[in-house]
DNA sequence: CCGGCTGGATGAAACGTTTTAGGCGCTATA
DNA sequence: TATAGCGCCTAAAACGTTTCATCCAGCCGG
């Protein structure tokens, strides 16, 4: 069953080809008589358009790449959730790629992405910094929203949520709790995210300079097995030492923790208090419930693809914007002293 | 910067355009010193391949699509990473589409993908029966493999896993700890997995026979909001009604029953039992962690993508086949009567 | 009856590749 | 010395659309 092409549905509705092009693209240029037979030959020789050569002709492609960090992450499933609303809303089609926190991947992906000539890209890049594969994206127009990422750069769209803030709204609750060694857990610190969340949390210690001392400690990945590897080198530590409290850089790595603590016979909040970062859907069902500093992930892909889509139709005449949402503390038992022994 | 095309690089290095075409794709063809020539012209240009043009000529296109029931579901990423790994080995590109359970969705995708001229389609269906859909791409010639869904029919490849045998081990479990008023919670039935698991629990209290009861509640969808939409019906009911244990059609619904539950002040597993499908990540970190039937997933994803390349290569000589792998029941607390005190 | 207009259809060009048939100059062989 | 073969390259066709300039028939107003 070859496919027929448009040049055999013309014959057989004995029209011309560009008749039928019409057919398909204005329908109300071509009189009701003419369009009635053309859609019949259509279906009966079963003609499905070829996108190739109709990208071929219009010189660019109708779909919208979103490239994330991790698909398996609940926080950027979401935000592909989003964005897919947009998206379909404007008539396009969505594809995902998934960069797993590897630059080389990533570029792969963007160098497949820019053959295909998409219409424009959603990004959170694997490395902040000068972004040379973004660049040559951008110079040969095709528009890139940064997510989750604000950009310095005039150059792009970006729309992101306040890391820093962030970073303090939790780093103040732990202090708020008496707690005086606390850890950050996250990595690696080439994903701005991770970087800006512990810039917010020691800058909020800095300033209440109470005496209490933040440990860092890198984790090569934000998962929940990175999360258990972390834990265990914490809880190696000499009691005295060790800090009493957890400030992780996303939820999995604090699912990570929590079990790896639990699993060690130690209780949270008591022996050690937790606060994630993301506030997925699964934070609240952990076994201790998890405090964590919850972000508007579906609205941030939602508003990426519309500034994208905006940027894509204005062409020239587009003004960059930078979105930033505000962040916010969820308190859970896995850092409320005060609740610990409520069921 | 108006992309370069291939006949630019041709005059730039003074070659003729056929040459360029031969650089790019049997680079040993062409004496060394004009290849040089030629590669220089293409940095020096920015010239980047247009795919469109190539899958034209082609006649089909690079990419491979799958087609999953819900993206933020963990069982699907999973599979969708497994997927990737094959793919991506093979030099081709996954996208990612979401039916988010809906047939009309599926439509739209599938529609796409066929104007795309994809090389392949991995798709866990949103219903069961006759897929014309599925069909028109198969006519067309467009490889198809059904991932978490076994086919009675020989058209296409399968890989899945015994959703009957694990509806069983399931049920089997309650069964010996005791349970005689049981749930099922899942839906919408139409969708094969939700019924097969149902089937083998049926079956295996059947067998049983020693007057348990299982009563069967239908949910609109896989998520945890469903889950805890139906477990608030469940609580409704007199307490000699109402099931002692429940088996969910997936952990999403059963996290969200045990989150409804425990919310209500009553006990897993010691007032109501819970078991889940799929064992994801989460359910094991869950506030009761959470028994569940296993199930390969990236093994799923990847065997799946391996038929279809395979299939994709071989063209007509192709035989068609059904792998079908065995789900494992893991026992957690939240079916462990035995273990119900433990810490 | 003529000129202009309009709704509807046509034919050809163009998009950027890949592929195929062939050409040219050279070397090795008979 | 003729010839076959080989290495390297070229020119042109083909893939299936969309678009644009044209054309034609009919109609209306003058």
């Amino acid at each position: 069953m070859a496919a027929a092409n448009i040049k055999e549905v013309a014959r057989h509705a004995g029209v011309s080809l560009g008749t039928v092009s019409n057919v398909l693209n204005r329908p109300d240029t071509v009189a009701p008589a003419t369009r009635q037979r053309v859609l019949e030959a259509i279906t009966e020789l079963g003609y499905v358009r070829n996108d190739s050569a109709r990208q071929l002709r219009a010189g660019q492609s109708r779909t919208i790449a979103i490239v994330v960090l991790d698909v398996a992450n609940p926080f950027f499933t979401d935000v592909v959730r989003g964005a897919e609303q947009a998206v379909e809303e404007a008539g396009a089609m969505l594809v995902v790629c998934n960069s797993g926190e590897d630059s080389a991947r990533e570029r792969r992906h963007l160098d497949l992405l820019e053959e295909q000539r998409v219409r424009g890209v959603l990004i959170t890049p694997v490395r902040h910094g000068s972004q040379p594969n973004l660049d040559k994206l951008i110079d040969r127009g095709i528009p890139v929203v940064l997510v989750d990422r604000g950009s310095g750069r005039a150059s792009r769209c970006s729309v992101a949520v306040d890391d820093v803030l962030g970073g303090r709204l939790a780093m103040d609750h732990l202090l708020d709790q008496g707690h005086r060694r606390i850890a950050y857990l996250g990595g690696p610190f080439s994903i701005a995210q991770v970087a800006e969340r512990h810039a917010g949390a020691a800058a909020a210690l800095d300033e209440r300079g109470d005496g209490a001392e933040l440990r860092v400690a890198t984790t090569t990945s934000l998962t929940v097995a990175a999360g258990r590897r972390a834990a265990e080198d914490l809880l190696a530590l000499p009691a005295r030492q060790r800090p009493t409290a957890v400030f992780c850089a996303n939820d999995l790595i604090a699912l990570g923790v929590l079990q790896e603590v639990t699993a060690r016979g130690m209780r949270v909040p008591a022996d050690m208090a937790i606060v994630g970062y993301d506030d997925i859907e699964f934070a609240g069902a952990a076994a201790v419930p998890l405090s964590s500093v919850r972000q508007p992930r579906e609205q941030l892909g939602r508003t990426a693809a519309q500034l994208l889509l905006e940027e894509a139709a204005s062409g020239e005449t587009h003004r960059h914007r930078h979105v930033v949402f505000q962040p916010e503390l969820v308190v859970r038992r896995s850092s409320d002293q005060q609740r610990r022994n409520r069921r």
